[in-house]
RNA sequence: GGGUGGUUAGCUCAGCUGGUUAGAGCGCCUGUUUUACACACAGGAGGCCGGGGGUUCGAGUCCCUCACUACCCA
């Protein structure tokens, strides 16, 4: 093995291995269990930004973890069209040449989108295969591919035969920048500073006037009623009022959404451009007026204001109502302004003809909203972590029909001909020749295209072959788990459970896990225009991926946002180092020693035959971890798994596990080796979904020295409980054995003692002599000692003296030690450390003894807790006696 | 306005159903080139777990309340 890890050589050429192999392709016709991600389809030009490669570090952990378990594992990538944004950013290339999408015509800018398309296309996935994921490549599907469009046709006509979609005027969100309808989740509320005008409306039969607050004045044009809440006193039915500027005499209305206290408590009507007032009018049969056109310049209705822009028509109409005296006043106000997500414009509330989904109410047992609500309540799906159940089901509850059509040329075109000799329309999924009503040939299609959602909505079983029946579509749906951030909850996850019920019966994914947002170091989302992000690649670069999917995934918990820091990407750096140096010691030791690989011991099944005390300690630390690290992944607590691993690798097997086999072997003791190569081995695999590369250069470093083929470790099982008979009292007899090398070393480091010299030491334990006796190799070696004798020195007043209180003291028999050290320690001295190791140890006694004489905890308290802290008493009264003896001798001496 | 998080060591964060004297990484201090590893080893300092109240034998953990902060929805 190469002296250092180096990771940009290796990680190709294992990858291509991998591909080649086919190991990412599950076998369909197995009878293994499936387990199905869908891979979140990222924006077909997009890059690969730090939060795709969180969502894939964390989506190939659990599949890498299933395929070990021996499930039949898919994880089916995919792209998204993403309607807005592509176009968009085509319609920005055309516009630096002066050209315009409606210069080009449809087929042509078309034809523009697919070429960006086929040249940008694709590079996340292809960015996405450095980060060593086992996605299924061979499976991949973009959302405008034959089988995924002919899915979202087949829900649309499906869905408008059941009545669930229909064409509507309503007030749309209406951006006149991308001039396209959005839905209610694309908008953007942002607090703005704005102005209240107040606006003075004259009886239409007297110089009696009532006052309006408005925020838009411009829009007083389409204004067709003031309204006031019918509680108001100044309420007189039958009143006329008279628009200014424009002379329109309006009804004076009550209406029970006016609120009282905001403004004047009167509110001009304009249902043409708000929502709310769009509500009044059609409870009072108002007529909407629009005055604003869709590139946001006021109308023809406008008068002389026709063809200006909304924004400067607001300061002139507000100058001429000054100049006329219409406008009593005008107030700072603070009030919140939708704007679009895609390009920040603010957008204009309009009536518009579009497409909408029926999604009914969430109390409807039958409706879309209705069943993907009980879809949730009744367990059938469950949210990681919990408390997002509430948050979508309070989505759920408030949620509109949906608007699904968009004002673009990208995406899935509306399957809806309309006729020109009858009014019929044909909703069909193949393309008519001829009106289904009349059967005039006179057909043309419907202009817009399909939300973007709609499609990714039908994502888990469109990509498995839905409608047709498929093999994959039966063995794999519905899905095991869906991951993503839980900022598309809404927007994606929402949707896939609505349609994903509607058109199979069934759930899309039985799970659904969220992961955070990623932030810079001091807290702050990254973005491209605060210049704060970390470009995925370039870490791969300089730390390697299992390095950066390590730093992105540990010691977090699911859903919270994580910050990620050059210090936390050294610090798994660190780690693979640390592993690689291990091994390589490991395999080192082993070649020296000639040691013979048997093929078997890398089987699941392996029972390993030890008798040595470390050997079972080890192993019996190994046992937990295993059992911990399923556990964990089974509760997706993914970052909890990898901590334990590391502090199992770091701490127990290279601080301890190693350093003792060094004595053992040094003395000629072949025994540690297997040992060392098995917990090597099952460490490497308990690891190996979180760090692929590394784990699988040192795997088949392994596999060289073995006599039979060991293949590559990520189709190897996956760690399981070995049963292998541990004494239960190992582990207290090291803990021991590790605190009286540590009691050592923390005198020598505290009375400066030099690293190379030597020192005695005395011990006496009635119930350890033994077992110090046959470590007394290790304590020598890892503590400087240069002879242990097992007799009470703790008299001498030369000496330093510690009372070792061990983990296990049941039978109430400490570790007595004493180092002559009669150069660096005077009796004054010792005194004083050991009043004040009588101290703490008094101290301790005193809350136990409280804790223990408290009737009520020995009565109400689990009988494990009280006898294990009436033991730990026991320990510390005879620890302060042992302590008391030896000050009262070296006090007489 | 409604909702949901967060507030634990100097910094970034773990801490699952309440039960040792609250943990990790980084940083800091001291020592060490001990033949796997200085991206390391050994030792150490550092916390009224945001404030207040409550439940309990026992609270970082459960309940109430306040403050600050972030996000989501309107």
């Amino acid at each position: 093995m190469d002296s250092k890890y180096n990771p940009s050589a290796v990680e190709q050429r294992i990858y291509n291995t991998w591909l080649k192999n086919g190991y990412f392709s599950p076998d369909i016709n197995s009878e293994k269990e499936p387990f199905t991600i869908t891979m979140p389809p990222p924006n077909v030009t997009g890059e690969l930004h730090l939060g795709h490669a969180l969502e894939k570090a964390i989506e190939d952990a659990l599949i890498r973890w299933k395929r070990m378990k021996g499930f039949a594992v898919l994880w089916q990538p995919g792209s998204d069209h993403a309607g807005i944004a592509t176009q968009w950013a085509v319609e920005l290339q055309l516009a630096k040449k002066g050209i315009s999408r409606h210069d080009l015509g449809r087929d042509k800018f078309l034809e523009n989108v697919w070429d960006h398309v086929t040249k940008y296309g694709g590079i996340i996935h292809e960015q996405s295969r450095r980060l060593g994921i086992s996605a299924d490549w061979t499976r991949h599907l973009f959302t405008l591919d034959e089988g995924p469009s002919l899915a979202v046709r087949t829900t649309f006509v499906n869905l408008y035969k059941k009545g669930l979609i229909y064409r509507n005027e309503r007030i749309i969100n209406w951006c006149p920048r991308c001039s396209t309808a959005l839905s209610d989740l694309e908008v953007n509320y942002k607090d703005v500073q704005g102005k209240l005008y107040y606006v003075k409306y004259f009886h239409s039969n007297s110089s009696d006037y009532i006052t309006v607050a408005t925020t838009r004045p411009e829009t007083l044009f389409g204004d067709t009623a003031v309204a006031m809440n019918p509680s108001d006193e100044r309420f007189i039915d039958g009143t006329t009022l008279t628009v200014p500027l424009c002379d329109r005499e309006v009804p004076l209305i009550a209406d029970e959404g006016i609120e009282l206290e905001f403004g004047t408590g009167v509110l001009k009507v304009t249902p043409a451009h708000d929502v709310l007032d769009f509500d009044i009018g059609q409870r009072h049969d108002l007529p909407s007026l629009c005055v604003i056109n869709n590139d946001g310049t006021l109308n023809e209705l406008c008068g002389k204001y026709d063809g200006v822009d909304r924004f400067d028509a607001r300061h002139k109409i507000s100058q001429e109502l000054e100049d006329l005296g219409y406008l009593e006043k005008v107030e700072e106000y603070q009030h919140s302004v939708g704007s679009c997500q895609r390009c920040d414009s603010v957008l204009e509330p309009l009536p518009s003809l579009q497409w909408f989904v029926n999604v009914g109410s969430h109390e409807q047992e039958n409706s879309i909203a209705g069943k993907a609500y009980k879809a949730v309540t009744s367990g059938d799906i469950s949210i990681v972590p919990e408390r997002f159940t509430k948050i979508y089901l309070n989505w759920i509850s408030s949620i509109r029909d949906w608007c699904i059509s968009r004002q673009l040329w990208w995406g899935h075109r509306i399957p809806v001909w309309y006729c020109e000799n009858c009014e019929g329309l044909t909703v069909v999924i193949d393309v008519p020749d001829k009106c289904e009503h009349c059967s005039s040939p006179s057909i043309f299609q419907d202009e817009d295209v399909l939300d973007t959602w709609f499609s990714s909505g039908l994502w888990p079983h469109s990509t498995l072959g839905w409608p047709n029946e498929t093999k994959a579509y039966e063995k794999f749906y519905p899905t095991s788990v869906l991951e993503t951030g839980y900022d598309i909850l809404f927007f994606w996850v929402a949707r896939m459970i609505m349609m994903g019920i509607e058109n199979t019966g069934t759930v899309p994914f039985k799970t659904v896990l969220l992961h955070g947002l990623i932030r810079d170091s001091s807290g702050a989302k990254m973005s491209k225009t605060r210049g704060n992000t970390l470009n995925p690649l370039e870490l791969i670069d300089k730390y390697g991926t299992d390095a950066l999917r390590f730093a992105l995934t540990t010691g977090t918990a699911p859903g919270n946002d994580l910050r990620i820091s050059e210090g936390k990407l050294e610090a798994s750096r660190n780690f693979t180092t640390k592993i690689w140096n291990a091994a390589r010691y490991v395999l080192n030791i082993l070649d020296k020693n000639n040691f013979a690989y048997n093929g078997e011991l890398f089987d699941s099944d392996y029972k390993i035959n030890v008798s040595n005390r470390e050997d079972f300690w080890i192993l019996s630390k190994l046992e937990r971890l295993i059992i911990d690290t399923n556990q964990s992944l089974e509760q997706f607590e993914i970052g909890e798994a990898q901590q334990k691993i590391y502090e199992f690798i770091w701490n127990d097997y290279c601080d301890w596990y190693i350093e003792m086999s060094k004595v053992r072997i040094a003395k000629g003791d072949e025994d540690p080796l297997k040992c060392l190569l098995y917990v090597l081995a099952t460490s490497l695999k308990l690891i190996h979904p979180f760090m692929p590369y590394i784990t699988e250069e040192i795997w088949q470093a392994i596999n060289q020295r073995s006599e039979k083929d060991l293949d590559s470790i990520m189709v190897t099982n996956y760690p399981e409980s070995t049963n292998v008979a541990i004494p239960d009292s190992i582990e207290d007899e090291i803990s021991t054995v590790i605190q009286v090398i540590k009691s050592v070393r923390n005198i020598r480091s505290e009375f400066n003692i030099n690293p190379k010299h030597k020192i005695d030491a005395f011990i006496t334990s009635n119930a350890f002599n033994d077992i110090f006796n046959d470590e007394l190799d290790l304590i020598k070696s890892t503590a400087a000692i240069n002879e242990i004798y097992f007799t009470n020195h703790t008299n001498n007043e030369n000496n330093v003296n510690l009372v070792i209180n061990g983990v296990n003291s049941l039978q109430g028999d400490l570790v007595l030690m004493s180092l002559p050290l009669s150069d660096v320690v005077d009796l004054d001295q010792e005194i004083s450390r050991l009043t004040n190791d009588l101290e703490s140890c008094i101290n301790n006694i005193k809350r136990l003894d409280a804790l223990v004489s408290n009737e009520k905890f020995r009565e109400k308290a689990d009988p494990v807790v009280v006898n294990n802290e009436i033991d730990k008493l026991k320990a510390s009264e005879i620890q302060r006696d042992r302590l008391q003896e030896i000050m009262s001798h070296l006090k007489r001496g």
